[in-house]
DNA sequence: GGTAAATTTTAGACATGACTAACTTTTACC
DNA sequence: GGTAAAAGTTAGTCATGTCTAAAATTTACC
């Protein structure tokens, strides 16, 4: 009766494609093709043939070889994307310390079909968390302490024990992976916000000669680090 | 496309059909092509190409109008894919409170997609909100009440106070969404396990002349209840 | 302004995984 | 055992969304 492969829903991969191009409407440079395309991972008439179907859905305006541009319904439509997104990625790595890589695929899938009761929930479960103050220390910090004892535990069970060092110890050209970052509040969500999460991999790429700064790369970007904050970081 | 947290050539779709004839599996009878078909909403037709694609990645074993049955290594997959469905499914229904229905949707789909190190967290966070004991209330206890308190709030601001009732006081015929459970952990797992679940419709279908016991319906599902449990239970 | 390079579109092929319709095999029942 | 119903398969169609190759358009630069 319903055949559903008539009711034009909006794919997940076509939100994707719109998804994209809010971003990139966001920021100064007018929105290409290409960058679509290079950023899907895809080719360029793959592009062409998802812009006609958000053009047909009214999410776009856009004409062969002219500029593409969001109307009023599709910049609605991307900030509901874009918040589940920002919800279901912010949970993955603030609360489950995943790194940024995995969190940021699994976000991609998630962000469509999440309802708004869902969405609503993890920031609330998140906000519990970080409010929640036991004992003195923050439920979030006992949280990931109780990840790291954990963690520990079964790799001492199957008899694997890495050796941990401070970031600060750490030469040019070594690689390494995080495991805990010390510190308070405050200096732990600097790092999060760099991308210095546990599990994230990180290279050494210089250090200056009394080892303040240190300059590592972190998912393909460069930071440059004082000692001090180096060795609130443990890595193996 | 080297996805290593899933089976090698396996979409999505087909793991779906393998999680199916694993869990017809478990139960007693033997597994049915139709029984398949109505579980996927997918006409027999497809089933039997499913079964196909399933021979060949050495997943079941079948033939034409043959029996079906899973190999060891479909086994081991189905288990793989099941372990991420109930840990997913746990979270969304047990710390979330997200209803059944809703929960086993996202669940499905989030199973192929997550990697053993998200669902580990997952189970890491529940079990350390269930034993996180502070102050006397059970972290989760608190998340809930968190919840209801934040729910009448944002219900407030938008001027549509819901009245509420205990279940008991329904009449057969009224449905019902529940709004909090009261009681200690106990009665509320065994709550839990019977499906009633902040969220949940539930009809009134029978009461007994005293009011005891009650007979409800929940996610197609008959179930009885003592009115000293249906005092506990809060509906909107 | 003219030409080459870059970008984008069109056209058509192809893989996937549904579907319908017709056919085959199995089961049920007298 | 014979026959009809049920279950399952095969064959062919269709929608989706990718791709390649070639054509069209825009841009960059002399
Ligand atoms: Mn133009
Ligand atoms: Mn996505
Ligand atoms: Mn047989
Ligand atoms: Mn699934």
């Amino acid at each position: 009766m319903t055949n559903f492969y008539h009711i034009r829903d909006l794919s997940s991969n076509f939100e994707d494609y719109l998804k994209i191009i809010g971003d990139l409407e966001a920021g100064k440079d007018q929105v290409r093709s290409k960058v679509i395309a290079k950023t899907m991972k895809v080719k360029p008439s793959s592009v062409t043939n998802a812009l006609q179907v958000l053009r047909e859905q009214k999410l776009i305006t856009y004409e062969p070889y002219g500029p593409i541009s969001m109307t009023s319904k599709g910049k609605r439509f991307w900030l509901i994307i874009h918040q589940k997104y920002k919800t279901v990625k912010g949970f993955l790595t603030e609360i489950l310390e995943i790194d940024h890589e995995t969190a940021d695929k699994l976000a991609c899938t998630i962000e469509h079909k999440i309802s708004p009761q869902v969405t609503e929930r993890i920031l609330l479960l998140k906000q519990f968390l970080k409010d929640e103050n036991l004992c003195g220390t923050n439920a979030i910090d006992r949280l990931h302490d109780f990840f790291s004892k954990r963690t520990e535990e079964s790799e001492k069970e199957i008899g694997k024990e890495i050796p941990r060092f401070l970031l600060s110890v750490l030469k040019p050209g070594e690689k390494a992976t995080i495991h805990k970052i010390d510190g308070d509040k405050a200096i732990r969500q600097k790092f999060l916000d760099m991308g210095l999460i546990r599990g994230q991999e990180v290279v050494v790429e210089r250090v200056a000669p009394l080892g303040d700064p240190i300059e590592i790369t972190v998912r393909g970007y460069s930071l440059s680090l004082r000692k001090s904050e180096a060795e609130l970081v443990i890595v193996k």
